[in-house]
DNA sequence: CAGTGTGAAGCGCTTCACAGCT
DNA sequence: AGCTGTGAAGCGCTTCACACTG
């Protein structure tokens, strides 16, 4: 399975990112009652161009009018079905401290097709406390829910020593996508997606711009 | 000002992101008392290859010893300065919601060089609680707290609706750079650095893979 | 030798430009 | 006319390979 799978493969990871991005703003102007859409639209309101958005959506088929335009509605339905947002989603929240506290709260998750399904803790100060409605759960029941409820992402807010052993714990769980809010890399086997957000590295990579005294190159991210 | 500048400008976006991951990788060898490391162990510790390490250096200077490696500490403090880090960086958070709270405490900024010297927002139910050992401020007080103590960095934790009207507030007040949760890019002047952090698209991204039946390309972020 | 520093090759994403619908 | 879809060109990051050095 080398080369060009059947599926849709090919499209650039960048590609991915942006889509989620399209999504977005097309919910918005779901929302705003519009009904039609350009590809330079699209584009302004994401900040990219519109061959951008025009080669992004090539990669997935053929889903505007020439002349006209994308129908809103359709092209957010062909996105969500892209991306995988046609079922709603469970995710398990590792850490009941600040941060896993807030995300189990978060409002974008339920909203967006994301179900808190559980919070776990390994701290028995923790356990038993109510976090988005629910009972924080010690880590060692997290492979019985795995089973019983299916958790299709696991988001890690543990502190960073203990960040590696929970992600071996999740995987043996049988967990295949973790969010990791924990600022070191975890090592994974290749079939496991992980995608890191290390809040302290934004903030050093914004202070390298205010070192050099403003200017970057672009907008992005 | 176009082309390359006389600082070390040309040094590709990615580059300076990775620059954070070895700071933080040579941090952790640092305290493990480790005395010199080589490109490839660097690489195989943020997930890049010995090659691109020394590529990414070589865009500041050349800081090794052919046939050794690099030394942790200087390589370390070379680093703390190409990225700004010799001196501490005020950071404002604005929103004392659950997520602006934890981030308030997040214990990884204090200790890595980033004081957080405020919290604000507008909501008067919130204003004057306690967050992280101080009063919860108005939002009309920043420009006071900008100009007297100095904020170089804003972080954005409120509602997608507000949270381009935030924006501009940092940005009137002087603030040059925002870490944005809200989950809507920014519209600002292009000397305004800006980076963005979509929970809600890490998800969708992670949800794109679980769709296609697992295997990403390849380790980023 | 072991490992850095670096020009050059390789490769993938982005941008261009235009044919082709409507 | 207006806007999409797309091959081809352009460009920048990554990888290679090797000269060079301690």
């Amino acid at each position: 399975m080398v080369g060009h799978a059947e599926t849709q493969r090919g499209a650039p990871t960048a590609t991915i990112e942006r889509l989620c991005r399209y999504q977005q703003v097309l919910a918005q102007l779901e929302r705003d009652g519009v009904k039609t859409v350009s590809s330079g639209e699209i584009g302004r309101l994401v900040a990219t161009n519109a061959a951008q958005v025009r080669k992004d959506l090539s990669h997935f088929g053929e889903f505007g009018t020439r002349g006209l335009g994308y129908s809103v509605t359709e092209l957010r339905a062909r996105l969500r079905g892209i991306l995988g947002l046609g079922e709603r989603r469970n995710i398990a929240i590792i850490g009941a401290g600040n941060l896993g506290s807030a995300l189990a709260d978060y409002p974008g998750f339920e909203g967006r097709g994301f179900n808190v399904i559980a919070v776990f803790d390994n701290n028995p100060a923790k356990i038993g406390h109510r976090r988005h409605g629910m009972r924080v759960r010690p880590l060692g029941e997290l492979a019985t829910v795995a089973r019983e409820t299916g958790i299709d992402i696991a988001v890690i807010a543990v502190p960073e020593p203990a960040a590696q052993s929970v992600a071996d714990t999740v995987i043996a769980a049988g967990v295949s996508a973790i969010l990791n809010f924990a600022p070191k890399h975890l090592h994974a086997p290749p079939q496991i997606v992980i995608r890191n957000v290390n809040m302290t590295s934004q903030l050093e990579y914004l202070s390298y711009f205010l070192a050099l005294g403003e200017g970057p190159p672009e907008e992005g991210a």
